[in-house]
DNA sequence: TATTGTTATACTCTATAACTATA
DNA sequence: TATAGTTATAGAGTATAACAATA
């Protein structure tokens, strides 16, 4: 099989190659690799029915968020500092969203400089075929794991983030404050 | 912090609007999406520092694939079915690398429609001041966790990763054969 | 002067099809 | 005819800067 052709590159790359260069960790770097690879194996299967829907992943991660939110809408601004999309780049997501039907604009009032994006009804009606789709491929996928097993990996995964929040916090403040914070 | 209010957001935001919908299994859905976020952080850090040395991701690990390979070099086709790049982009990345003076293209003489992508010496002296680079900031961000968790972690995300190829062999022979298989 | 959103631009990665040159 | 590589094109994601409207 292909794939183990690629598992085995992976696990003797990292072997052979990694020790010749100072700093290396063999635990450190099967993790980091790991993540990537698994990482694009679950999107690859995830991208491919989502595009079946007509939807990127940002595009649903953003229908979720307005689903999820307050029924008069979220400011694009808030939006996008949750879904870590900027300013100039989330006004392209909700164009195309509205253009199919899935979002409209409101003014805020209060603050005009503001819009809200609110999810319409056609949205809701897409996540209620969709989402099942999406749980039903997830559970699938992960077929191979008990349920302590995905417990335990979550909540390593979660420690990853933790780890890596607090490294980012001591040495890369201006990204922080560039994000509002 | 604002990244709590991400981690918060989707913390609650599984409990509250994954029940809603049909097939959802609340373990499986914190092992995807918190799979995605640490990803998606650890990838940003990651490339922060190669954008610094000028090179993506991809292009990193075409070199790093080409030193560990064959003195001769790899050819463009094998080099994109290790690294799942089609055909047409790998043309690409290599004119990209190429441009950099960090692979030369070199004809295969026993079948001339072949072509070889090497390393040069320049290349490699950009992985002696990288690695060194990269190794150190990965080390930095998984601090939060020991030796004895991320060898867990590594195991059970190649768990995830053969759990995922077995149900991609049930239901999706045609990208598996596409790719060579 | 600062902020929200838009526009324009550019670069990366990805995906597809048409083309060439070899075999 | 089949394969290796190239070219062209289009879409998604990301990043930056300049700009308008509003505060």
């Amino acid at each position: 099989m292909l794939s183990d052709v690629r598992e085995n590159y992976y696990h003797e790359g990292i072997r052979e190659t990694g020790p010749k260069y100072a700093g290396f960790d063999l635990a450190t770097a099967e993790t980091t690799i790991g993540l990537s690879l698994t990482y694009d194996l679950l999107q690859q299967c995830q991208a491919r029915y989502m595009l079946e829907f007509g939807l990127s992943k940002s595009a649903v991660n953003i229908l979720l968020a307005l689903q999820r939110g307050p029924a008069e809408g979220m400011l694009l601004h808030d939006l996008g500092e949750l879904l870590l999309v900027s300013r100039a780049n989330i006004t392209g997501l909700i164009d195309h969203l509205e253009e199919k039907g899935y979002v409209t604009r409101v003014v805020d009032e209060s603050d005009r400089r503001g819009r809200f994006a609110r999810i319409t009804v056609k949205a809701e009606a897409f996540l209620e075929e969709f989402m099942p789709v999406h749980n039903y491929t997830c559970v699938e996928l992960l077929r191979g794991l008990s349920s302590v097993e995905k417990n335990e990996l979550a909540a390593l995964l979660r420690k990853v983030r933790d780890s890596i929040r607090a490294h980012a916090e001591v040495c890369e403040r201006p990204s922080a404050a560039k994000r509002g914070q």
